[in-house]
RNA sequence: GGGCGAUUAGCUCAGUUGGAUAGAGCGCUGGUCUCCGGAACCAGAGGCCGUGGGUUCAAGUCCCACAUCGCCUACCA
């Protein structure tokens, strides 16, 4: 409908033109948009006002000339009207919205999709947690946007691939392997002192009398240069595989999780390094080797290899996204903690540096989670090992509403997550909201069933019998679908989908508690039944885009 | 000190890239069940969009300055 309208306005201004009403113009796209008033028509456009700086003319009169050259062959125009500073109001024939919702009918589960993407390449990668503990609560945060931001991608036709890079090499992994060690020498009658960096959490003191059921005392005998990269190896994997079944519980699947140890031994960073000198992007300084990364943007060249010749984890993480672009990826996407913001001018620089467009790195960053219970905030410390994790969230409040609760508010802003608040079953806890509407569509299609309803196919529905306002609004709100998903897409915004949400299904539950949808009148309870089954349907596909369920009964 | 981000209803936040009378949830006040699901709905009160300038037909949205708050400012990862 919004192409047909703008398809009109082109014609028309071209018309225009011919007939020397306006002098040669072209915007450089026209505006067709929904309007939110009812009195403001269907569809409203501002191309007039658009072109009023170019034209030298009042908006209001080029307006004029305009919608007297609009040509409504198909006759899907009840009229149009010129309003306020100068806007096109269309007003669209009766029933002729309501065709719209053939679409929705025709597609099916694959309506909202699109081919935006064209079939692109994007690697996304996020959680991308250290293995020295399991998945807290702020991870989880960064686990839902990526995965849900992978979906949408995947949705508008994009060809997505999902990453976990696992920070496995450098002193965090000795310090895990050591934190093991003084578990186990500890079950075995020794003390423990933890020195600085090193991790005290439970979850190390399980690992230490699991390895010692396992290998009882033996280790005790070696040497401790031997004993740390076995007691590193164990650890790592140990937590490794307790956070992919963590990430598979909250609906989070990857397809390939990268071991940055496993870009060492390929050489990665070595090799990233020589070509980095070769193009004279490094240079030496006081034992160091230098990036120049303020020559593209940054604000101080960046230490790529230490003074004791150790490369630093920005060297690493160069090579891995070089990694990612030699693979094929036209798009690279990293979810990073807000308080990396400051990060991302050198990685752009980078990036740059090796050959690739600026654009062709987009990072969303993800802000911290206020954990609260009863609205007080829960103390969490990671250094003490103090933290409420990922399970625990999940277990306690479920994945539905872990998950759409942390797409409530725009991912780069606060977030108060109340673990009181997400269980409860009321209007509080968005996510029954939604749920709840998608159950009652359920509810009425069986009832309307059992009393001989069927759902007519959209030939045998007679929709230009929906015209109640609230019908009208509902129709709305299922075309502006697609275009949800595609702005999603294109700001990489999940939030929209959660919020567009929770709008369409005010919509329904306000129509529904003011109109009956079956009734004693077959054929308005077939074009009703046929407008609830879209809603349904969207809500179906959303629900399914954002990894939450969507229940038959509640 | 420098850099980044924020500031919108009592609270928590949206605001579709500059459009018409600034929205939602919670909270508050008062209503709606002879009914297809009350986990729902309806009505009302509540605003100098931090302050001051600027850009234009049009500014919550763009530019500049200031104020307040947060984050970053490693040869850690």
């Amino acid at each position: 409908m919004k192409q047909a309208l703008v398809k009109l306005l082109e014609k028309s201004i071209q018309a225009g033109i011919d007939k020397g009403f306006l002098p040669p113009v072209a915007p450089s796209h026209i505006e067709v948009e929904l309007t939110k008033d009812p009195g403001h028509g269907d569809y409203a456009s501002n191309v007039a006002m658009i072109l009023a700086s170019q034209v030298r003319k009042n908006p209001r009169e080029i307006a004029k000339i305009l919608s007297a050259e609009i040509e409504d062959r198909d006759g899907v125009l009840e009229k149009v009207e010129i309003a306020g500073p100068g806007f096109l109001n269309f007003f669209i024939r009766e029933g002729g919205l309501a065709r719209l919702l053939e679409t929705v009918d025709r597609q099916g589960e694959q309506y909202g999709s699109s081919n935006l993407g064209q079939g692109r390449r994007v690697q996304i990668e996020f959680v991308s947690a250290n293995p020295t503990g399991p998945l807290h609560i702020g991870h989880a945060r960064g686990a839902v946007v990526g995965d849900v931001m992978a979906n949408i991608l995947e949705a508008v036709g994009y060809r997505v691939f999902r990453e976990y890079y696992i920070n496995d090499a450098g002193n965090q992994m000795n310090n895990l392997g050591k934190s093991l060690l003084l578990r186990y020498r500890e079950l075995l009658g020794g003390t423990a002192e933890f020195p600085e960096g090193c991790y005290r959490g439970d979850y190390i003191r399980e690992l230490a009398s699991e390895l010692l059921k396992r290998d009882g005392d033996r280790h005790l005998h070696e040497k401790p240069e031997e004993l740390i990269p076995l007691f590193t190896d164990y650890a790592a994997g140990a937590i490794l595989e307790g956070i992919k079944e963590d990430l598979l519980i909250f609906g989070c699947v990857f397809d390939l999780y990268f071991s940055e140890r496993e870009l060492y031994r390929e050489d990665g960073v070595g090799k990233l390094l020589r070509e980095l000198e070769e193009k004279d992007f490094v240079y030496r300084e006081g034992e160091a080797l230098w990036f120049r990364t303020t020559a593209f943007g940054d604000e101080k060249d960046r230490v790529v290899v230490r003074q004791n010749g150790d490369p630093t984890y920005f060297a690493a993480d160069i090579a891995y996204h070089r990694n990612k672009f030699q693979r094929g990826f036209e798009t690279v996407i990293d979810i990073w903690g807000a308080d990396h913001h400051g990060y991302i001018p050198r990685m752009s620089a980078a990036v740059q540096a090796l050959g690739y467009e600026k654009d062709a790195l987009k990072v969303i960053l993800v802000q911290l989670v206020n954990l609260l219970r009863e609205g007080k905030p829960v103390a969490m410390s990671t250094r003490s090992g103090e933290f409420v994790t990922l399970r625990e969230v999940v277990d306690e409040v479920g994945k539905d509403a872990a998950r759409y609760n942390f797409l409530m508010r725009r991912s780069d802003s606060h977030l108060d997550f109340d673990l009181e608040l997400a269980k409860k079953q009321s209007s509080e806890n968005p996510v029954y909201y939604v749920q709840y509407a998608h159950a009652r569509i359920c509810s009425i299609l069986r009832i309307a069933a059992e009393r001989g309803h069927a759902v007519p196919a959209f030939a045998g529905a007679d929709l230009s019998l929906l015209q109640l306002p609230e019908e009208i609004e509902l129709v709305k709100g299922i075309t502006r679908f697609p275009e949800v998903l595609e702005g999603a897409a294109r700001t990489l915004e999940p939030h929209r989908l959660t919020f567009y949400l929770n709008d369409l299904a005010a919509l329904f539950h306000s129509y529904y508690n003011k109109n009956k949808v079956i009734s004693e009148d077959g054929a308005l309870t077939g074009a009703r039944l046929f407008l609830s089954r879209s809603v349904l349907t969207i809500l179906k596909n959303a629900l399914k885009i954002l990894g939450v369920s969507a229940p038959e009964k509640m």
